[in-house]
DNA sequence: CGGGCGGCCTGGAGGC
DNA sequence: TGCCTCCAGGCCGCCC
């Protein structure tokens, strides 16, 4: 479930509400997610340290602690980073939870478990193999009309395919990459060397102009995810093309439909996107 | 070598 | 009601 704004929105959910917390100990019931959570390295990394901040990169979640660690989360397809009471029954599926002082509980959980949790050195950061390989933030005023027309330089692909690559743009999953190209007039199937200088920067705006609609909008809840509160996102309303085939463009005349590129569901406006 | 597909997992929806 | 198939926001590895 969780793009960039979703896990942007849990950020500044949790942020002030755990800055300064002590996680006291973890608990561990099932660790068998995307990859196995190594228990020992988890508990040395993390137990008894203070939570000094919290940063994302790309849809990864990174709670600084005291002393050189950092605790990163990823909430795969449908994770949930919530605070509950320490003494809160635990949930159907909750993997894995971190006792903090005063009395409360991080808890992750995650139905499919293609979520992550392990911790590192924050010092180690940039070279782990999760991070290493990562392309541009969208939102740090480093994704341009010139930057992406760069990055497209040698590249034959579908732009869909193109902006939902992490090695170039992070952040921009399947909802955003139609809602973008939509708002940007570009139809998803168009190779990324037949797009002009000029539709690279309206292409630009448009996916960071969405995706702070999204955030602002507390982000977009199709079944899972919550803020670190439980609150859904409601920018599911303003979606103008993503699940919505065979409904009318809310831009034009057109019918939306439904295509797949890359095994992955594509919505967009027959009419408007060229 | 880069792009695309299957697989990882559970559960909800819809067809019959 | 049940059983089947398809589908889902991410990501990696393998294949061509």
């Amino acid at each position: 479930m969780p793009e960039l704004p979703e896990v942007e929105v849990l950020r500044l959910t949790l942020e002030p509400r755990i800055i300064g917390a002590r996680i006291e100990d973890i608990q561990v019931w099932n660790g068998d997610l995307r990859e196995p959570v190594d228990r020992r390295n988890l508990s040395r990394r993390v137990r008894g340290r203070s939570i000094v901040g919290l940063r994302r990169r790309s849809k990864y979640l990174w709670i600084d602690l005291e002393r050189d660690q950092t605790l990163v989360i990823h909430l795969g397809m449908s994770g949930r980073l919530t605070l509950a009471p320490a003494d809160a029954e635990r949930e159907i599926h909750e993997h894995v939870a971190f006792s903090l002082d005063s009395n409360r509980r991080l808890r992750f959980c995650d139905t499919r478990r293609f979520g992550l949790v392990f911790a590192l050195p924050t010092s180690e950061l940039d070279t782990d193999r999760h991070f290493a390989h990562l392309g541009v933030e969208p939102l740090n005023g480093e994704l341009t009309g010139e930057g992406l027309q760069e990055l497209a330089t040698g590249c034959r692909g579908p732009v869909k395919n193109f902006l939902m690559d992490a090695r170039r743009v992070v952040g921009v999953g399947n909802i955003y990459a139609c809602e973008a190209l939509h708002r940007a007039g570009i139809h998803p199937t168009r190779s990324v060397a037949r797009i002009s200088l000029q539709r690279w920067q309206q292409l630009a705006h448009r996916i960071v102009e969405t995706l702070h609609d999204a955030i602002a909008q507390g982000g977009t809840t199709l079944n899972d995810f919550s803020d670190a509160v439980g609150q859904a996102g409601y920018f599911k309303v303003s979606l103008a093309v993503y699940g919505r085939a065979g409904r009318p463009c809310q831009r034009c005349a057109g019918t939306v439909r439904r295509i797949v590129q890359a095994g992955r569901s594509t919505f967009y406006c027959p009419l408007c996107q060229h």
